[in-house]
DNA sequence: AAGCTTTACAACCGCGCATCT
DNA sequence: TAGATGCGCGGTTGTAAAGCT
């Protein structure tokens, strides 16, 4: 079953793309366009390659003023604080950097720019964990509850929470995780689950625990989960909250990543998505740049890093979508990569986002 | 110098969504 | 209105180059 293939696989090229493909494709796209239709153009080029493919390689490497490596540094402020903030909505992060492909920005956040913020021990840890996996080691975890909790959890949202949390705890005393009052309310399956790290890692300081409320039902009630208080959230979904609540956390904690939404939504360029001299800016250079002024780096990391290790995806699950205003249309968006104008401004994104989100 | 590992980037794949018929 | 088709997105993979031992 499942859908149909969108070309004929086996008389269709793969891999690299030839000069020679590349002057065809260019060639008859600069003088005919597209035609509306990718899947009929590489017949009428007379390419070997499927529809797609052609799309792919028009729009990240043959298309004018596209703009390869060399990010610049206000570059990676947008992209870092942009992806704290919406995540890998990669086309709409490309549509701030005209010039910028969506695959370029993906590769660069993923080879670059990730390691540059999480430092490389959480990658060698990772695989040191997984290199000494042992099926048979009874004290690993299996399939437990917990796991099958924390398959729930995106990559992207841990990853977009701990930057989050770095750059707040670094020199605002004031910040969110510093004050249990600006907290969300969290769901009873996510803080079970927290509880259950906590536990089992036996270290108070976890890294999850700033976003713990103080809870004021009995003890004996805190680790009662009612289902059926959360309907909208299911056993496999269960943790999607965290997005949603690290969502809340970058739209209306005081501490915006953007500064405020008000700085972004009157932005009429790019550049005022970071605004220089902001805040957010300055804590962005120190973590780009390693401009640490008091700690001469960040003690915090190796822990921090440990304690996500417990939270990897076991089974590889995606990250959720659904903290996205519903209404917003990214598709709209995400088209029009080379439109210098917002799509932040011009779609109130973060007005719906704050809505959306009240805590 | 050879072999291995890591990095960087291009390309592919599957799926959701929008549009068309 | 439902199915078919195409587009666009994000995740993943493949591979050449660079770096390391």
């Amino acid at each position: 079953m499942g859908r149909a293939p969108c070309c004929d696989k086996a008389n269709v090229k793969k891999g690299p793309w030839s000069p020679e493909e590349d002057a065809k494709l260019k060639a008859y796209i600069e003088q005919y366009g597209t035609g509306g239709n990718w899947i009929a153009l590489p017949q009428k080029i007379g390419l070997k390659r499927c529809g797609k493919s052609c799309r792919l390689r028009w729009l990240n490497y043959l298309r004018p003023n596209i703009k390869h490596g060399g990010f610049s540094e206000e570059e990676d402020n947008i992209i870092c604080s942009l992806y704290i903030s919406i995540g890998s909505r990669w086309s709409i992060i490309a549509a701030q950097l005209p010039g910028r492909t969506d695959n370029d920005i993906k590769n660069y956040w993923n080879t670059k720019l990730k390691k540059k913020l999480l430092g490389r021990r959480k990658q060698s840890s990772n695989i040191h964990r997984l290199s000494n996996q042992d099926p048979n080691d009874p004290h690993q975890p299996t399939g437990s509850d917990d796991n099958q909790l924390s398959q729930g959890l995106s990559n992207s949202a841990m990853e977009r929470l701990q930057l989050h949390m770095q750059l707040q705890s670094l020199q605002n005393p004031f910040s969110f995780y510093n004050n249990p009052a600006l907290w969300p309310k969290i769901h009873p399956l996510q803080e079970k689950m927290i509880q259950n790290m906590q536990a089992s890692n036996g270290n108070p300081n976890l890294l999850m625990q700033p976003l713990l409320p103080p809870n004021p039902q009995p003890a004996n009630e805190q680790s009662t989960v009612h289902q059926q208080d959360y309907p909208e959230i299911s056993n496999t979904k269960g943790l999607e909250g965290l997005d949603n609540c690290l969502d809340g956390i970058s739209a209306s904690d005081g501490s915006v990543p953007f500064g405020n939404g008000d700085n972004l939504m009157d932005s009429t360029s790019t550049d005022a998505a970071v605004q220089p001299g902001s805040s957010f800016q300055g804590e962005l250079d120190v973590f780009l740049n390693h401009k640490s002024s008091t700690t001469g780096g960040y003690p915090q990391e190796d822990q921090m890093v440990n304690q996500l290790d417990c939270f990897r995806d076991i089974n590889g699950s995606k990250d959720s979508s659904i903290w996205w205003p519903t209404d917003f249309d990214a598709k709209s968006a995400s088209s029009n990569s080379w439109d210098s104008t917002s799509v932040l401004q011009s779609n109130g994104m973060f007005q719906d986002f704050e809505l959306g989100y009240p805590m």
